[in-house]
DNA sequence: AGGGTTATCGGCCAGCTGTATTATGTCAAC
DNA sequence: GTTGACATAATACAGCTGGCCGATAACCCT
C-alpha cells in the first residue's frame, strides 16, 4: 500500500524509535535493525529514509535538541509576558534535565551524542556550536538581569552563566538514581536564590 | 618466554591501554582487539588475563576510580595538616574534571561507564554506591565546615553538597572546548568563595 | 490504459564481534 | 629428563553489523 509518504514525518517517527532503543535497551543495541524492529518496519525500509546510519543519527540527535528548544519554548510562554529571568533560567534548567519522560529521552540522546562527538568532527562542531550558543544566550540573560537591578552588578556574567549551565551535570546524579528529582529542584532553586536579588516587585 | 608474571601489572596495563582507546578512539571502537593492539599484543594473550568483555570493562572501570581517588589522596596530602575545607572541596572537584591527561581519561571512562551503567545492573549498582559515597562524603564535610564556622549556619549541607557534585557537568563543556579550563576553575572559585565564609584566620 | 515513480520487502555480502579451541613454546619441580 | 603448569599465539566459529541490490507491488500522471 505504497500511498505518497511524508518524508519528513517518518523520519521523526524513525527518530522517536531510535530514542526509545537508546533510552531502553542503550547505545550499545542502537543498530539500523534495532531501530527498524521498534519503528515496526523492515530494515530494506528504513534504509529509504535514512541512506545510512550516521544520516540517522545525525537528524536523530538534531530533532532532540529541536525538541529540547520546543519544550523550552512552551515553558517560557506559559509564564507569561515579560517573565522574570530567574524563573526563565528555571524553565531551561528543568527542561534540559532528565525530570519527565520526554526530556529523559533527549538527554540521553544528547549524552550519547556528546561521547561520540568526541571523534566525530561533524558532529563535534555542532554539539559544540549549539552549547556555546546556550552559554551566550545565558549570559545575556544575566547581563541584562543585572542591568534590570534583579542581580547584583558585583556578579561576573561570564562566571554565573558557566556555573548555570554546570548544572546539567544534575544529569548523571538523577540517571543513576543517586539524588531525587525534588531534590535535584532545590538545589537549583538554593542557587538561584543566592544568583537574584529579593527585589520588591517580586 | 613465560616467566611468571603479575596477573594484577598486567590487568592495569590492559586497562591503561583499554583507556587508551576509549580516549583517542571513542567507545564504539573498545573492542577486545582494538584493546588487544594497544596493549600490544595478541587478542588470544589478552583472554588469558580477562576471561570476557564484560570483565576487562569492569576491571578497567574499577581501576579507574581507584586511580582518581589516588590523585585525590595525593592532591589532598599536598594540602598539608588540617587544610581548609574549601581546598579539600577544590581539589576533589579539579580531580574528578579532565582539566588534565590523567583525569581526561579516568573522566571518559567514567561517563562511558555510566551510559552503560543504566542498562546493566551490576554496573549500574556500582556507579551508584560510588556516586552515593561520594555524596556523603561532601555532605559530612560541609556540616563539619558549619561546625567550624567556615559555612554559615543557615546553608542546607544537602543541597550544597549536590550543587559542588553537579559541577562535575563541567566535564561536557570542557570535553566540547565551549569553555576554557581557566574559565571553568574561576566558576569553580567563585562557587566556592560564596560558599565560605571569610574567616579571620585564613 | 500504460509508463514512470515510489514504497516495501527479503536476501545477500564482506567485515567485524566475542568467545572457544588448539597448538606451540617456556619455565619450575621432582 | 620427564611431567605438569603456565604463557603465548593462531585459528575457527557463529552471530551480528551496515550497506547493497533485485523483485514486487501500489500509486500518480498523462
Amino acid at each position: 500500500m505504497p500511498k505518497q509518504v511524508d518524508h519528513r514525518e517518518r523520519r521523526e517517527m524513525i527518530a522517536r524509535a531510535l530514542w526509545r532503543v537508546v533510552e531502553q535497551r542503550g547505545v550499545t543495541h542502537l543498530t539500523v535493525r534495532e531501530v527498524a524492529r521498534e519503528a515496526g518496519m523492515s530494515h530494506g525500509q528504513l534504509q529509504h529514509y535514512f541512506a545510512s546510519r550516521e544520516a540517522m543519527l545525525s537528524f536523530a540527535m538534531d530533532f532532540a535538541s529541536e525538541q529540547t528548544s520546543l519544550r523550552v519554548g512552551q515553558g517560557l510562554q506559559q509564564l507569561g509576558d515579560r517573565p522574570h529571568p530567574r524563573d526563565v533560567l528555571r524553565v531551561m534548567l528543568t527542561e534540559m534535565l532528565p525530570l519527565h519522560a520526554d526530556a529523559r529521552a533527549t538527554s540521553r540522546m544528547s549524552a550519547a551524542f556528546v561521547l561520540e562527538a568526541l571523534h566525530n568532527e561533524n558532529f563535534h562542531a555542532r554539539a559544540r556550536d549549539g552549547m556555546t550558543q546556550g552559554r551566550s544566550l545565558v549570559e545575556q540573560l544575566i547581563r541584562q538581569a543585572i542591568t534590570d537591578g534583579h542581580i547584583a552588578p558585583g556578579r561576573d556574567p561570564a562566571a554565573e552563566a558557566h556555573l548555570l549551565l554546570a548544572l546539567t551535570g544534575f544529569t548523571t546524579l538523577l540517571e543513576l538514581g543517586v539524588i531525587e528529582p525534588q531534590e535535584a529542584l532545590a538545589a537549583i532553586d538554593h542557587h538561584l536564590d543566592r544568583l537574584f536579588l529579593r527585589t520588591p516587585e517580586d
